[in-house]
DNA sequence: CCTATATATACTCAAATAGAGCACAAGTGG
DNA sequence: CCACTTGTGCTCTATTTGAGTATATATAGG
């Protein structure tokens, strides 16, 4: 061994790979017999591959069988004690989260793997229906307690103002882009389940918030989320998760099912079509009761285009 | 060794520590024997440090004397070949990219260290007093032979494209943020230093378009300006690279000097003061000529009042 | 002292964008 | 035909952005 080998570390690559089936946004999941999903995740050789992207798309076609359209990096995770299985272990594994998207859904083909829907280890984020009853139920005041327990008040402060811009206040509202922060903060505040895993609280401490997966995964799936709900805004990445023809209500469902919010339709499509990112097909697609709509395809040309062609969230304010 | 010592790597951290010095980004440099710049870089021992980031800081703070304030991870690079010293060589090594900003300027106190303003690194970059004259001069014919010899017609209408999306066009402008995009084109295109070096291009085909640098770290250099003209919009982090009293009329030149185009001043305090990022001190500063401005301080408080405070640049048009 | 020049700062105005809603069209199932 | 559902065109207003005018306060030089 060279006088490097303390250096040494395995690189791993983890995948959060979206797809979105009936306005569940979903990522595929490998069941463990650890009971926990887990992303799917693999070694990088640096021998077999010239660049992580490519060594990604390798193993992933491999094992899942599917082929990747759009792949992004997220991050690069090295911290020690969240990736171990067993505390006692040495960690020397280094991951680097990526998020894939793809069309292809429906039953995963691979043995082992399933789609999950994504919410189900995020249930506070999506906004489409009401807001979702764990906040006031659970997560507002297990928070509230994790800002009186601060030990002095510069510091219950700052946990109270952290807490506010997080999960909204009385005037701020809720960004769906804050997945991540959201998701550290519970994770600091030691109130979900892998905060206990990794040793940071005790076990009775934690809440029931959503399943908690392998790893540091939910961290790295928070990310991929985080990062899509803000991509989708400026990049058409979304009609990577589109079949080739659909009406804008599909559009429109689809990215309220990533960003978690419910858009006003109207403008929505101005938006949309405004920024010439759809054409119409002449098409109407079948229409199950009400008038039918027109098929859209997306418009390749719009990357020619414009700088930066993107779905803009148009809101609808709840309660409409 | 164990049967996984074909996926083992080194990892690599890079670090582009950046200031500004007299309306000047400056970033710091450790000038090698090849005679390029590189980015300081110090291997990760994972068995001393429990995340990359507290790697990166202890390592930075050991070799430069200096106190990193904010840092953020940019981009986990693998390429083979863009690595390597020289091109037999296996590269082993996956190299994770940093943005650091620090307050402290002048003669930099680590030996064989200094800092360097970063357009000499990318000329093109630079539209604070004109469109930078190496754009139609070299650039821009270079990128139209590009275009021309491309295989066939569709190529030749995607490399069109792809160059007046990076450099804009007669109706497009000029996007401050696609430092990467411009610097990776160009690479591509074989038409700097360092694709002759990596052996994409030869070597009388390459321009003389700005200062290379050892293994990819212009690249990382570019990743870096462009996340912080980014960055900067929609987070205060200019703020770590004022001094703690300053006009407002040296927070634009710092923005301008970052983001390399010249911002409307009535509009730019505007923005500046609507948002509530700075405050005035009651203080004056020595008026060199003209009037004397007030002094102004960082609101700390936007962090916990506002989403997502940064300076939204202003732009001023050109030739006004 | 007066003027040219440079900077600071207040305020106005128009264009573009975003947010919310109304009205009506075109289908389905009873 | 009616109740209901979805699609589509259009209006209206508030806010944000882009650009410019006007005026205040300093220095340097004749």
């Amino acid at each position: 061994m060279s006088e490097h080998a303390k250096h040494v570390v395995e690189i791993g690559l983890s995948a959060a790979i979206v797809s979105v089936v009936d306005d569940s946004p979903s990522v595929l999941v490998v069941h463990t017999n650890a009971g926990d999903d887990a992303l799917p995740f693999g070694p990088f050789d640096p021998l077999a591959h010239r660049t992580l992207e490519s060594g990604l798309r390798t193993w992933v076609g491999e094992q899942t069988y599917l082929d990747l359209g759009y792949v992004e990096q997220l991050y690069t995770f090295g911290d020690r004690g969240r990736h171990t299985l067993n505390p006692g272990e040495n960690a020397r594994v280094v991951s680097v989260g990526y998020l894939a998207l793809t069309r292809q859904c429906g039953e995963s083909k691979a043995p082992g793997t399933l789609w999950r829907g994504w919410y189900r280890f995020f249930p506070w984020e999506d906004w489409r229906d009401a807001k979702p009853p764990i906040l006031d139920a659970v997560i507002t005041p297990a928070l509230a307690r994790f800002v009186a327990e601060a030990p002095d008040k510069a510091s219950a402060d700052a946990r109270r103002d952290r807490v506010r811009l997080c999960f909204g206040g009385k005037d701020s509202g809720w960004d769906e882009e804050k997945v991540l922060e959201r998701y550290e903060l519970l994770y600091e505040a030691g109130l979900i389940a892998e905060s206990a895993r990794d040793g940071r609280t005790a076990r009775d401490h934690i809440l029931p918030l959503g399943d908690r997966m392998m790893f540091d995964h939910r961290r790295i799936l928070a990310t991929a989320i985080a990062r899509l709900r803000g991509k989708m805004k400026y990049r058409p990445v979304v009609f990577e998760l589109m079949p080739p023809a659909f009406t804008l209500l599909e559009l429109q469902r689809s990215v309220e099912a990533i960003s978690g919010i419910r858009l006003h339709k109207q403008n929505f499509r101005r938006l949309v079509e405004d920024q010439g990112l759809v054409e119409g097909t002449g098409k109407v697609a079948a229409p199950a009761r009400g008038r039918p709509a027109e098929l859209f395809r997306f418009r390749r040309e719009v990357l020619r285009e414009r700088p930066s062609p993107g779905v803009r969230l148009a809101r609808q304010r709840a309660g409409v």
